[in-house]
DNA sequence: GAAGATTGTTGTTGACGACAACAATTGTCC
DNA sequence: GGACAATTGTTGTCGTCAACAACAATCTTC
């Protein structure tokens, strides 16, 4: 991020068509720097980045992480239930379900109380998985830590506790 | 977000397939919370779907209003250089300049000392246009400090200031 | 039992990030 | 000065994701 940012060179006009040489960081946003929104768009693009980094190994995305979680913290939710708790629609799960189960870390049973629905449960080694998958996502929130500083993390955490 | 996850029940289940009626609030995500990247994408989801109502009736985008507000503080940019400075794919600025210059609000100009280029501007109601966006923006911003705090959004841009 | 709501599913659309390839042009190096 | 590498804008593909719409099967409600 700082890295990209310092070696790069571009052009800057003079009236129209004119331009000389300039760096990145000298371009000004300063309109944008007071907007929220552009500052967590940025983060939230690098801290996935690192989140996918990190459980790049395991090949778990944040997503199927979170759904994976509220399952073996919740087991027996329906779909309904975990979309509606995680903010994914329901049409979504679906294919993220599909994968987990196609690698056997969640499994569908029928409900015998509403045919319509299903109850979901982590496999045996889904449950070992994911607690592979959780010592791996501790390192990376570590990363985050080293990024923004400990205090500011928690703060962070702090603002943002009730949109989770 | 409170309002929707008021009213939501399911089914939560004893042993496999049979479930009890619970509220969305009673699902456990504690393992989530401790995550700033969970946090951070429900939050930027919040904060975008604001932005986009908010600027509904102009039809401007997160992302299309950083580019304006680029190109109106550095007119004459190369596309590389917005680019570079947004975080956004030079190929995917392409079809953002097609879209604003079809809409004339921007204009690309062939540079004359690298042909190769294009400097960016703003038209003239671009440049009318990019002020009353501006407003809207700061509208929406209020909608933020109404969200979550005065304080709490102006530690926020603090945190996250070197991600701009 | 009929009418309406809910659940899982399939499909479509559009915004978006990541890559790869290409022609035109510029920069570099011998 | 000329071959070779790098850059710029463009086009294209692929996969992720949010937002809808429609549908069959199954509850709920009255």
């Amino acid at each position: 991020m700082t890295a990209s940012a310092a070696q790069t060179s571009l052009r800057k006009l003079a009236g129209n068509g004119a331009a000389r040489r300039i760096d990145t960081d000298e371009i000004g946003v300063d309109a944008l720097v007071g907007h929220a929104g552009y500052a967590v768009r940025r983060f939230q693009i690098w801290i996935f980045q690192d989140f996918i980094r990190t459980l790049g190994d395991v090949d778990i995305r944040p997503t199927q992480y979170s759904v994976l979680t509220v399952i073996g913290a919740n087991p027996g939710l329906s779909q309904m239930a975990v979309a509606k708790r995680l903010g994914i629609e329901r049409a979504r799960l679906v294919h993220l379900l599909d994968s987990l189960e196609q690698r056997r870390l969640v499994k569908r049973i029928k409900s015998k109380t509403d045919r319509r629905s299903h109850a979901l449960h982590l496999t045996g080694q889904g449950e070992t998985a994911l607690a592979k998958f959780k010592r791996l996502a501790a390192e990376h929130e570590r990363h985050v830590e080293a990024r923004i500083g400990k205090a500011n993390r928690e703060r962070l955490l702090q603002i943002l506790a009730d949109f989770t």
